[in-house]
DNA sequence: TAAATAGTTTGATTTTGATCAATTACATAT
DNA sequence: ATATGTAATTGATCAAAATCAAACTATTTA
């Protein structure tokens, strides 16, 4: 069962606006907490989908492992985040990818199924979804684009901008290894940026502690 | 207007399978044939959106350009297959690509207002285009991954047995510089990757007549 | 506190693919 | 058939990032 907390957390995540109390008291009946510790699994790539998921605390990656064992982080994934919805409308699906903690982490676990079959009388909350999974679509274009026209110091550029939204200062949520993974770039990759980024006085960092000292000039480089 | 032929290849869609005849009957009141030169451009990144897209015959370039006005084919869109359609479900939205026949090409343009409507009272249809968009979701997180862990060689050669199919002879669809923006790789690389791969005596190509001599051996660079 | 471990940085080297430049092949039109 | 322009290939060089190896720092753990 969960708790009041947790009910009330989740009616307010956009995705499960439109759904009427009954329905609502559907997902909610059908929905588990997964209390996960450091480094714990959630699911493995190539595992059958039978739920999808939502972040209430703690952060979540999404990864890939290729054949040779190398891992490459898909999404570091937030509180009030879902993932994993956008497979309960294939049959036989399986996960693309594997979940794993990557510190001690609540997570809610919706039923695909029975999800699925609720929607069927709810045109708006599927148009909301529709409209959800539409920015994850734009959103993947950008990274394709991301990857392929521009660099490394290109991505980290704009990822360090787009974690500190209009603050000056911030913390890396993740280890540095963890997002030179998100940005597809090697650790040792990343710290040389950074070394760069530094040297031009476009940002200052002592640990995981970022300033922005520049932003102008850190959106130069997270341009073109 | 639309003909009758128009009519049964939109029917026999997917997409449009659910569709009762009456709604079947609006999409084609509100669906226009586009007939469109080699290179005429359909719409242009940053465009409003107000409509969606089947490729009826030819072939549709969707492709971003970047500020210093080199472009990056996203995908090559083939009859049958839809486009822009994950767009409708957002509010003021643009194309994050332009769209371009890459050769003499039909395209139905249909009204995404008016399918968005119409989609409120059916949910089979709603849940049919959830699985699309699903698909398309799975397909470009695939994409990620080869961009980001796989080398030249490797989406070449992936590519190649694509659109080999079962088939061990086949013909390049489109000019070399085309699959290589594609693929994400220059006109040159893809040269020479294509020399490796005869050398290796895995294809053999005169023009754009492909055969497929081992296939083993191909799957092998597509691995890993 | 010291030892062990994980995370990070730095340097040297190699690899991959991009870029520049030139040539060759091919297609279309006059 | 020849000329023109486009597409494709080839060679030489360059740049970005990966890899290998080592040093250094911070964080746990004993």
């Amino acid at each position: 069962m969960i708790s009041p907390l947790h009910k009330a957390f989740i009616k307010n995540i956009h995705l499960f606006n439109e759904l009427a109390d009954n329905q609502l008291g559907q997902v909610y009946d059908h929905a588990r907490i997964c209390n996960l510790s450091k480094e714990q699994p959630l699911f493995a790539q190539g595992e059958n989908v039978e739920k999808f998921y939502m972040v209430y605390s703690g952060l979540v990656k999404l990864f890939r492992v290729s054949a040779d064992g190398q891992e490459k982080v898909i999404e570091i994934v937030t509180p009030g985040q879902t993932f994993g919805e956008a497979l309960m409308f294939l049959d036989h699906a399986e996960y693309p990818v594997s979940a794993t903690a990557l510190n001690e982490a609540e997570v809610i676990a919706f039923d695909s199924r029975q999800f699925v079959k609720m929607l069927d009388g709810s045109s708006e909350t599927c148009l909301l979804l529709l409209g959800a999974m539409s920015q994850r679509i734009r959103g993947l274009v950008q990274e394709i684009d991301n990857l392929s026209v521009q660099n490394g110091r290109h991505r980290l550029s704009s990822y360090l901008l787009d974690l500190a939204g209009d603050r000056s200062c911030f913390k890396l949520p993740v280890p540095k290894a963890v997002l030179a993974s998100r940005l597809s770039i090697q650790p040792e990759t990343f710290s040389r940026i950074i070394k760069q980024l530094k040297t031009a006085s476009a940002i200052n960092i002592d640990g995981s502690n970022v300033e922005i000292v520049d932003r102008d000039q850190l959106e130069e480089y997270a341009m073109i």
